[in-house]
DNA sequence: TTCATAGTGCAAATTTTTTGCATAATATTG
DNA sequence: CAATATTATGCAAAAAATTTGCACTATGAA
């Protein structure tokens, strides 16, 4: 087996630093910013002396920073993973991901990381308060952030701001003179669901126009197609529509055309998330789109800062909401050759 | 900032065991099979106790093992991880994913993570034989698998059966009674993309019969759209075509429906992957399955194995190909009404 | 120039880990 | 079933690793 043997000893032999210096790094005995703490501390990060995580978290030395999740075989992981670590590659630290595990005790499991890494990103979307709770007197005075949308968040947390989505979406439509309104949601128990519906929402009805169709979804294609059904049946058109997420809108923009209803022209749809398809399928979809990029690098930005001891670990927990933008493509009223944005 | 004092004497108050019988624990001076190891092992890994990973991995404890790849937002990664985590979980090990950076050097960064975990699942499709060979060297007798496609791999791999898979599509075509026979490529540089081409090739080939048509693509929807265009100004039809991927295939497919070509009927295809669009969109693709909990099940068995000894560690690397298989459904030559498997 | 401050190494002090030895528990064999 | 290995265990001594007191140096501010 690989040995690598680990000690003052070793690290006092890479850098040339006598062993007393090098145990007074370690120990936070000398300023993190000076010449030999740098080179201490990134030989020993190198050999995997692990007391080097008590030291000077202060200074410039590499950060492991940990992403927890639980994976889903979905596009926008593989979006936000990319991004994450994208940005923290720019810092020059170390993202590693971890999924956790159901069948095991979730304190037992960050306990476990915590020991190997700086601060921890939580996207645990369907983490209640309480297991939040859990976590949070678990660890206290460790640095963490979430990235999940919640109603009252326990750690700080950075979210789009899918109220302002829904706001965009109607505003286009009003813009483009559409009068009546439409919205498929998305599923109950999701937050940000609710939030994208109620901007939109809210909007057309300060212009004293009102919601005259809506359909409940589950943010599957299938469900999309359903929508089209139900309003198809009920012999509505000319109605400008806003969908939750970008697969409910696909969905319905594919049993439109089986139906030879067109699509912008009978129904106007604006949709959310910008997904890769929605771009390539024919019409292209007019969506609201988020910045995982923007969204990465501030949380990240905070968290480090917390790392460092610049802002202090409280118990209240702030809400950072990222802008979204709309992106006009073809679906929505002023269809192909007039966009705008 | 959280604390944790880490030691042998930590770990004789939790675990009970002497301050003695704990260091021969660790020293691997008891069977790691014993009752007290195991207590004293998953005690020694929850406080973080650095030493720990030196000891037993004969023994049952939970292996830390470290997925390492570039992280790329496509479905396919979601997929990737989702499964490998799935699985690992059922065993009981710990999974943890790792993007190298460019910036840095790949021995270095993987020199590192070595001190953090068992073992490692390289997926690192854009590595050249050089940069496995510096990996080779760097970690001799660590532990290490891959599950990149490559002609001459320096660890043991393994990988899908590419080559079935277009044998798979060419038997297709030929017991649906298809006389004309067309590719579209994948990129020259993936060695997977021509596997799957000289499969539906050769096997084409043996039944006397050749490809009357190919289009080099590059995997995006873009370029199998430019392939249809190419195809159709050449007014060939009654075609079967095998795509090496699926964005390829739906690519085709879009571009001949806006000419109001038929598929099936004027050309046939079959694509590669089975993506999320393939069997959503209309007409739904027929196209080759790759099993990912097959491949992830297949490689950390054996990568555990490694790690408790029980392969040992040698120069010469073996391939273990994993079947694919043939999922019927519109576009080839039988058609909605008339499947087969 | 003088004083204060931070960093350094040596060697002594302290803490942590390993090991020799005696004993207990468990498995193996005739 | 007794006799004999084998393995695990704790205590205390030995060894190794880490920290700290003290003296000294370099650097920057007053």
């Amino acid at each position: 087996m690989f040995k690598m043997a680990s000690g003052l000893k070793e690290i006092s032999t890479i850098t040339g630093y006598s062993l007393s210096t090098v145990s007074r790094v370690l120990a936070n005995k000398i300023s993190g910013d000076s010449q030999s703490a740098k080179e201490i501390l990134s030989a020993a990060r190198e050999i995997g002396y692990s007391k080097y995580r008590d030291a000077s978290p202060s200074s410039n030395r590499i950060l492991d920073i940990a992403l927890i999740t639980q994976h889903f075989s979905e596009e926008f992981y593989a979006y936000l993973y990319a991004s994450f670590d994208r940005i923290c590659a720019k810092e020059g630290h170390s993202l590693t991901i971890h999924s956790l595990r159901y069948n095991k005790s979730i304190k037992e499991q960050l306990l476990y990381l915590s020991q190997n890494h700086d601060g921890f990103i939580l996207f645990l979307p369907t983490l209640d308060s309480f297991g939040y709770r859990i976590i949070k007197d678990a660890l206290t005075e460790y640095p963490i952030i979430s990235i999940a949308p919640v109603l009252e968040p326990i750690f700080d947390t950075f979210t789009f701001d899918s109220y302002q989505g829904g706001v965009l979406a109607a505003k286009q439509f009003i813009d483009c003179g559409c009068e009546e309104f439409g919205v498929i949601h998305g599923p109950l128990e999701k937050w940000e669901a609710e939030l994208r519906k109620n901007g939109f929402k809210d909007t057309i009805e300060r212009e004293d126009k009102k919601i005259s169709w809506d359909y409940r979804g589950d943010y599957s294609f299938e469900s999309g197609e359903k929508a089209f059904h139900d309003i198809y049946d009920k012999k509505i058109s000319q109605i400008g529509i806003f969908a939750s997420n970008d697969q409910m809108a696909v969905g319905f923009i594919h049993a439109a055309l089986e139906k030879r209803v067109k699509i912008p022209g009978d129904y106007f749809i604006i949709g959310y998330d910008n997904i890769l398809f929605s771009k390539i399928f024919f019409p292209k979809l007019t969506t609201i789109n988020t910045d995982v990029d923007k969204l990465s690098s501030e949380a990240l930005d905070y968290l480090i800062q917390m790392i460092k001891g610049q802002i202090k670990i409280g118990n209240s927990a702030k809400k950072t909401l990222i802008p979204v933008d709309l992106v006009v493509r073809d679906t929505d009223k002023r269809g192909k050759h007039d966009k705008q944005n």
